[in-house]
DNA sequence: AGCACGCCGACT
DNA sequence: GTCGGCGTGCTC
């Protein structure tokens, strides 16, 4: 009997994002099964297409032009059904393509075909006979017979300096062999042991709740330093005693070298270490290692919560407030939101941790979707530090115009004095933010984006954040050819020197995008600052995570204001997690801790709530204003940004599309249109940007229906004007 | 997306 | 009369 099968090709393009009916050879007909990875002949040129058999048909409508499945893929995993249940629930949630999701659940290498590393180990095979028993060949049959199997060829010539001649000479007389050897990519480095520490009560009562509750997802609402890492620890052991793995997710990998140090230290080699910076390589081997059985434990950024393990036990999302867990390209994803769908899928347990919760998970969890279970205490007894609030318009006042109010500067100087050391915090980068003529008021820009251009004092450069372009200093204004150039607003650079300047006595160091772009840079200047042989570092809030230095006894942040006043209405939960975070960073050793945090708006609550360490104070008040404003938790929203080179083109159908919405949406009365209108940052690389912003109650059939209208409404110009859905995004910039 | 068809102007 | 510009429409 025939059989056809309904496939998804491999194209991203969403007009292409459909199941197409192939039939099955009868010589495919056995193995041909939902999940198989099959090429298949697809357009008019019949060009051979790679796609996935979504579903099996044993009749089907006429339809005419059919083709034949070409081959199957049987070195590709088979997408399991839990895997398509994925597939199917991603794909409706962030409206993306099936090849979207399919391509971020495997590592690219798999698709391409990617085989496992290899080499040849020279053996010593035949004794050498009465012609070969001279020179060179007794000596390298003797250096090999001591080195059985430890070298390749190039490795034995190099290291013994033997000629490669007379070694495949010898091979080819068979005097030696080779044997092919699968050479593993993953970290073999060793780690020191990391011994199991005792639980205080509060740790070991989550431990119980979590292993023991009904309820497969929890939030660990624990101060900074309270020792959640411990207790991950534990449920990773007991999930093992279970035969059980677990997944471990940290914001950003290079930015917890302590955590996966713990973590190595405690698991060895039942650990996977998992996130973007591998090689391709290197990816593929451990997601075979996880595929194949080998590994219990996996600690990775963002996108090892879809490594393949066979019975998932656990998911722990670390810091689940931090931005880097949601996905930026499609599908659109939060680890989150796929924590709880594997929740579902496989039962597991989904534990997020947090001292400054986001506020929808908060929300839920005091509406009981997640069990709450908060820790108040710091783990080894230390006290949470001192914070005082400073407003720096009195510094004015008082005719202080640096960038450090007194008391900040007399902090500075009394750690240093007493050899503790210091953190101080700055959420921007370079030199200068701004440069602009005194006479004019021009302000110098990027060409491609519309943004103004940092001062970087080392490269002596003005530079794009968003581009990347570099431009030489201007001596003299462009406008009006004044000489009056001068540099405006802050960085951590500027903070770097001022900090030189003020204070010689002190060793600085600086940790930002620009001095941590090398490789193995982050663990350098974090070793360095350990061992104590610095005693500031100024910092971007990449130093706002999960650092734990034992000496540190004062932070100081800049300007607490950077984040508050930027127009999207997560800038005051943004501003209360970072200094929250960063405070956290003061005091976590014997002596306590002081903060002190510098700002221009001492009353808005954000800053307040943060210097009083009080999550809760916070979170009413911005639940009752998101309420006041219907944001999530009590809306959703909707991103829709359009971007193309050509600015006319561009406005011409984002208002076309809003009109088309406006249609659409007009006997919903819960739905609010805003926009459309251009982005915050207007052009990035020469594109034209703008947004249109939809909130309200959106039900999974309306949020298909906005998608299926925009595309239609701009499908005359598709190859123009590039379009993002971004569903429940976390920047409405 | 990627490719062919088709309907218009420019050109040997 | 032919070559090639890219708007349009389809892909099992």
């Amino acid at each position: 009997m025939d059989k056809y099968a309904g496939v998804i090709i491999n194209s991203t393009s969403i007009q292409l994002d459909k199941v197409f009916t192939y039939k099955i050879p009868d010589n495919l007909i056995d193995k041909a099964v939902v999940g198989s990875r099959v090429y298949v002949p697809f357009g008019i040129g019949n060009k051979k297409i790679d796609g996935f058999i979504m579903e099996i048909y044993k009749e089907i409508d006429d339809i005419k032009n059919i083709k034949e499945i070409i081959k199957i893929d049987s070195s590709f995993p088979l997408l399991t059904p839990e895997y398509l249940t994925l597939i199917k629930n991603m794909r409706e949630k962030y409206l993306c393509t099936h090849m979207e999701v399919i391509r971020a659940l495997f590592p690219a290498a798999l698709f391409k075909g990617m085989k496992n590393k290899k080499e040849n180990l020279i053996y010593t095979s035949e004794k050498l006979n009465e012609k070969f028993n001279k020179e060179p060949y007794t000596t390298i049959y003797k250096v090999v017979s001591e080195n059985n199997g430890l070298y390749t060829k190039s490795a034995l010539s190099n290291k013994f300096n033997i000629s490669l001649s007379s070694i495949n000479t010898m091979l080819k007389h068979n005097f030696l062999t080779q044997e092919e050897n699968i050479i593993n990519r993953y970290d073999t480095r060793q780690y020191e042991f990391y011994e199991k520490k005792a639980l205080n009560s509060e740790q070991k009562s989550a431990l119980n709740k979590i292993i023991y509750s009904v309820n497969k997802l929890f939030l660990i609402h624990g101060v900074t330093g309270s020792g959640k890492t411990e207790i991950y620890m534990n449920l990773v052991e007991e999930m093992i005693s279970k035969g059980k793995e677990s997944i471990i997710l940290v914001p950003e990998i290079s930015l917890t070298p302590q955590m996966v140090e713990r973590f190595k230290g405690r698991f060895g080699k039942d650990i996977t270490v998992f996130h973007s910076k591998l090689s391709e390589g290197e990816r593929y081997d451990e997601w075979l290692r996880v595929k194949e059985g080998k590994v219990k434990v996996a600690i990775g950024a963002r996108s090892a919560i879809f490594l393949p393990f066979k019975t998932l036990g656990l998911i722990v999302i670390d810091e689940e407030h931090e931005n880097s867990y949601k996905s930026d390209s499609n599908p659109k994803y939060h680890a989150r939101e796929i924590g709880e769908m594997l929740s579902y899928i496989y039962g597991c347990k989904v534990v997020l941790g947090s001292a400054t919760p986001s506020i929808e998970t908060y929300y839920r969890a005091i509406n009981n979707k997640l069990e709450l279970i908060t820790i108040k205490k710091r783990a080894d007894g230390a006290l949470m530090p001192d914070t005082h609030v400073v407003d720096m318009r009195e510094e004015l006042v008082k005719n202080n115009k640096s960038m450090f109010s007194s008391s900040l500067f007399e902090s500075i100087e009394d750690r240093l004095k007493k050899n503790e050391q210091i953190i101080l915090f700055l959420n921007r980068r370079g030199f200068s933010t701004f440069v602009s003529c005194r006479k004019c008021g021009y302000v110098f820009r990027c060409s491609n984006c519309d943004i103004s251009l940092t001062y970087h004092n080392n490269s002596n450069n003005l530079n794009c954040h968003y581009c990347g372009k570099t431009e030489k200093v201007p001596q003299i204004c462009p406008e009006c050819g004044s000489k009056y150039v001068k540099y405006f607003g802050v960085g951590t650079e500027k903070v770097e020197e001022e900090v030189k300047k003020y204070f010689p006595s002190a060793r600085v160091l600086r940790m930002d995008f620009d001095t941590t772009r090398r490789k193995n840079s982050y663990e350098n200047i974090y070793n360095f600052f350990k061992e104590q042989k610095a005693n500031v570092l100024v910092g971007t809030q990449m130093i706002a995570k999960g650092l734990d230095f034992k000496n540190v006894t004062l932070v100081g942040v800049i300007a607490a204001d950077l984040s508050l006043n930027i127009p999207d209405f997560h800038a005051s939960e943004r501003t209360f997690q970072l200094i929250t975070q960063v405070a956290g960073r003061a005091g976590r050793g014997k002596k306590k801790g002081e903060v002190i945090v510098q700002t221009y708006n001492p009353e808005s609550y954000s800053i307040q709530c943060a210097a009083e360490n009080s999550y809760q104070e916070f979170f009413e008040q911005e639940l009752s204003l998101r309420r006041l404003m219907n944001y999530p938790p009590f809306s959703q929203i909707m991103l829709i940004n359009m971007s193309s080179p050509n600015e006319e083109l561009l406005i011409k159908n984002i208002q076309n599309a809003a009109i088309n919405l406006e249609s659409l949406l007009q006997n919903t009365n819960k739905v609010e249109i805003l926009g459309p209108c251009p982005s915050e940052i207007s052009k990035i690389k020469n594109n034209y940007r703008w947004q249109i912003i939809i909130k309200g109650e959106l039900n999974q059939n309306i949020k298909k229906e906005i998608k299926n209208s925009i595309y239609d409404s701009v499908k005359e110009s598709y190859n123009n004007i590039r379009i993002s859905i971004d569903v429940n995004p976390l920047s409405l910039i």
